[in-house]
RNA sequence: GGAGAAAUGGCAGAGUGGUCGAAUGCGGCAGUCUUGAAAACUGUUGAGGGUCACACCUCCGGGGGUUCGAAUCCCUCUUUCUCCGCCA
């Protein structure tokens, strides 16, 4: 969420960059003010009252230990008074600031100046595309069907298991999935990333923590015994490892990177588009995530972005990178980029890596700060991306590397694959 | 699952009703010494709110209570450790 501080000190630029998003959030933001100004004049009064019956207190202290006790019972009589104060102000106080915080909650992160205006993914900038797209011979397959060609991905099993979404990877298949998991985080490591091995179900707190509650909640599923929930991405485990902590400078900048399924309701998404590996419940992704000084935040952005071209590039998949407009940009970003690869039998782009520079939205819910030069606690930046989520890299993968023989396996891959050919 | 013990600053660890935001050690920062570093010595060092700056307020796992006054007493929840049981 926004610091308060900060909407207070720009406001003016708050709203209008906030207008990005097709947002008007000018009554928000006036409330946020006027609540936090409210919020600091009960806090005051209720201050005041503390330190008179903290003074008293003492003073009884000491008249009870010269042996004044009459005087000491007079003054007892004072602090009733005060005490019905204190409590109403803090009654009254804790509703403010409840009150301010659930607004809080609802305003997104402003946008980078770079984010183009835009309603939705069509007004997506393109920036980068590289790669050629290959010329597939006649009679040329989508992945659902390829995969059960070559049965080594079972939809239908899945949904007598568990449901629709909820695929079955089987021999090749199976052992395609484990090797792009081992190649991405052996890129990633190799990168300077260390490598992490996260729960899967995350508690309330955590759900808080990167913003997937109080909003997100029907996104995830929730195991209601124990009130956890599953990790819709790495993220979330990955950046609460942070909730709560006081850096060192010299701490930064982290990077790590973990392997876990993502598990995500979907509600509401049916149709065409989501056929096969293009939309699922369950998925695997392989995550990065940085902690940096809000100096170097923008520089690492770009390096994690150079980052996922490379391994695209080593994959040969033809891709693109979008930056988001204001209208798709997520919640807590500031800054998206978003990389598609080309889906050839389809016929379309599939995103399959996201890159956020989350600045000091996700920090200040965390409470994630570091100690800087001048010893002043300050928030740190905190950033995030796939490198990179599985189905939609398989299904290209499979598309593109489509022969009238089989399925070619992309070269780097073979070595973790031990077969070059499906 | 049963029995017992515990939760305190960046970390370790004292503190059982007022003089405690909290001894001590480590770590961090600054300085002295040194060509430089290490060691040693000296000083400094919790977080949040509030203020131009002070004052002041809050915080000793979370929540509630007793009391004029709570890190300290009571209730409750959570977590951790030890022993027993079960077990990949």
């Amino acid at each position: 969420m926004l610091q308060v501080a900060f909407i207070r000190e720009n406001r003016a630029d708050v709203i209008k960059r906030l207008e990005k998003r097709n947002l008007d959030a000018s009554q928000m933001i006036d409330d946020v003010i006027t609540l936090d100004e409210e919020r600091r004049e009960l806090q005051t009064k209720l201050d005041n009252t503390l330190a008179e019956s903290n003074s008293i207190s003492k003073e009884i202290g000491n008249l009870f230990k010269s042996g004044k006790a009459a005087e000491a019972n007079v003054l007892k009589e004072k602090t009733t008074q005060l005490k019905e104060d204190s409590k109403a102000l803090g009654e009254q106080l804790n509703a403010k600031a409840e009150a301010l915080n659930n607004l809080l909650y609802k305003i997104p992160n402003v946008p980078h100046e770079s984010v183009p205006n835009g309603n939705s993914d069509e007004d997506n900038e393109e920036i980068f595309i590289e790669g050629d797209i290959p010329k597939l011979h006649d009679g040329a397959l989508p992945h659902w069907e390829l995969a059960k060609k070559y049965d080594i991905i079972d939809f239908e099993l899945g949904n007598k298991i568990t449901g629709a979404g909820f695929p079955v990877y089987k021999g090749k298949g199976a052992r395609l999935q484990r090797a792009l998991i081992a190649y991405f985080l052996d890129k990633n490591t190799a990168a300077g990333y260390t490598e992490y091995q996260l729960p899967h179900l995350v508690n309330e707190a955590s759900g808080f923590g990167t913003g997937q509650l109080p909003d997100k909640e029907g996104q995830m599923y929730h195991v209601g015994e124990d009130n956890l929930y599953l990790i819709p991405t790495a993220e979330v485990p990955g950046t609460n490892i942070f909730r709560d902590e006081l850096l060192s400078e010299n701490d930064l900048p982290i990077g790590i990177t973990g392997y876990t399924p993502c598990f995500r309701r979907e509600a509401g998404s049916y149709g065409a588009h989501v056929r096969g590996l293009n939309r699922l419940h369950q998925f695997d992704k392989v995550e990065i995530i940085r902690v940096e000084h809000p100096d170097n935040s923008y520089k690492a952005f770009e390096g994690m972005i150079d980052h996922v071209k490379n391994i695209l590039k080593e994959l040969k998949l033809p891709y693109r990178i979008l930056r988001l407009c204001g209208g798709d940009v997520t919640f807590a970003s500031a800054l998206t980029y978003d990389f598609e690869v080309f889906s050839t039998a389809q016929d379309r782009w599939l995103e399959i890596s996201s890159v956020s520079n989350f600045e000091t939205f996700q920090a200040n819910r965390l409470k994630l700060r570091f100690k800087n030069k001048d010893g002043k606690t300050q928030l740190c930046h905190t950033l995030n991306g796939s490198s990179l989520a599985l189905p939609r890299v398989l299904a290209g993968i499979l598309e593109n590397y489509q022969t009238k023989d089989g399925i070619k396996i992309p070269e780097v891959l073979i070595p973790y694959t031990g077969f070059d050919k499906i």
